[in-house]
DNA sequence: TCGAAACAAGTTAATCCGCT
DNA sequence: AGCGGATTAACTTGTTTCGA
């Protein structure tokens, strides 16, 4: 008998099925290996623990699961405790935009709500928090998305934010309109690399109407685009959030015809109550942030 | 100690199968 | 027939074991 495959049991008779285990164990598992090993498990045991359609334990089953469920129903309390009780950690991941313009104001009221609560912020892109939170290394990730999230990983969308470019402030572009009209675009691109939705949304929307424009500069946040744009690099992709000016030596011309991009929480199996707190914080400050966007 | 082989456990894609 | 859940097949990856 092998104590993770009686995990995997454990999660297969809470949630009465193979599929609903696989959509609620807490780290990344898929359907066909968790069957695999409770395969394994009544191989080894010599019996049936269930009947798989329509999903009911057999006397077997119903044993086992008696026997492991009061161990692996208390084992976030012992994990708790053995933390040091009280203190409610949550790591965030994020893209620094958001870290600078509204975690800040989040992370205040969430303080003020839950005062035993200490948080660690880290930066990157969505694959990279979709690594971190199939490797438990961050509770909830709040970034902009492109495509579906890894299996396991719960995805809710709060906003969506407009494209726009960023130029030098002195800068003859008015419109981007200007640019597209061109033969051949010569200024160079500046954006955030290929894997962020920002810069993906947009080659994806030029792909679509034949445009040819590849990026010239690829700079490891959008702050480094504004920057590197007013140094007269070129012009930068950016988003259009309505609270934050463009940077000093720049000005923003709006991508309206353009898709807006995505931004969501994801966060890795099933809502605990601190993360149902940290979303609903999230989604008012996202609701006053459109409510700011020009119509 | 190092490298090859074996093994365990995971993945995706395809397929099977029971239910509506 | 179509859908959704379970299984199978083929493969990858990481760890362990074992012999030189």
């Amino acid at each position: 008998m092998n104590v993770h495959h009686l995990e995997l049991f454990y999660y297969v008779a809470k949630h009465h099925g193979i599929s609903a285990a696989a959509r609620h164990i807490p780290y990344g598992i898929q359907q066909p290996a968790i069957s695999a090993q409770v395969i394994n498990l009544e191989d080894s045991l010599g019996v049936t623990l269930f009947h798989r359609r329509p999903f009911s334990l057999t006397q077997a089953g119903r044993e086992l699961f008696a026997f492991i469920e009061p161990f692996f129903g208390k084992l976030s309390d012992i994990d708790a405790r053995l933390r040091g009780g009280r203190v409610v950690r949550l790591r965030i991941g994020a893209p620094e935009p958001i870290q600078h313009n509204y975690l800040p104001a989040m992370l205040q009221t969430l303080k003020k709500r839950v005062p035993e609560l200490s948080f660690s912020l880290t930066s990157g892109l969505q694959d990279v928090f979709e690594q971190q939170l199939l490797a438990q290394e961050i509770d909830i990730a709040f970034t902009g998305i492109h495509g579906k999230p890894a299996p396991g990983i719960q995805c809710q969308e709060m906003i969506r934010i407009p494209l726009a470019l960023v130029v030098r402030e002195r800068s003859g572009f008015k419109k981007a309109q200007q640019l597209w009209e061109m033969d051949r675009i010569d200024e160079p691109l500046l954006c955030v690399p290929v894997p962020e939705p920002v810069t993906t949304i947009f080659l994806t929307e030029l792909q679509r109407r034949k445009i040819e424009w590849y990026p010239s500069l690829e700079l490891a946040s959008l702050d480094l685009v504004g920057r590197y744009v007013a140094e007269g690099f070129g012009i930068g992709l950016t988003i259009m959030q309505p609270d934050v000016p463009a940077p000093a030596g720049t000005r923003l011309i709006p991508l309206t015809d353009f898709p807006e991009v995505p931004y969501a929480a994801l966060w890795l199996g099933k809502i605990n109550p601190l993360l149902e707190t940290v979303l609903r914080e999230a989604r008012s400050i996202a609701g006053k942030v459109s409510s700011l966007s020009p119509a």
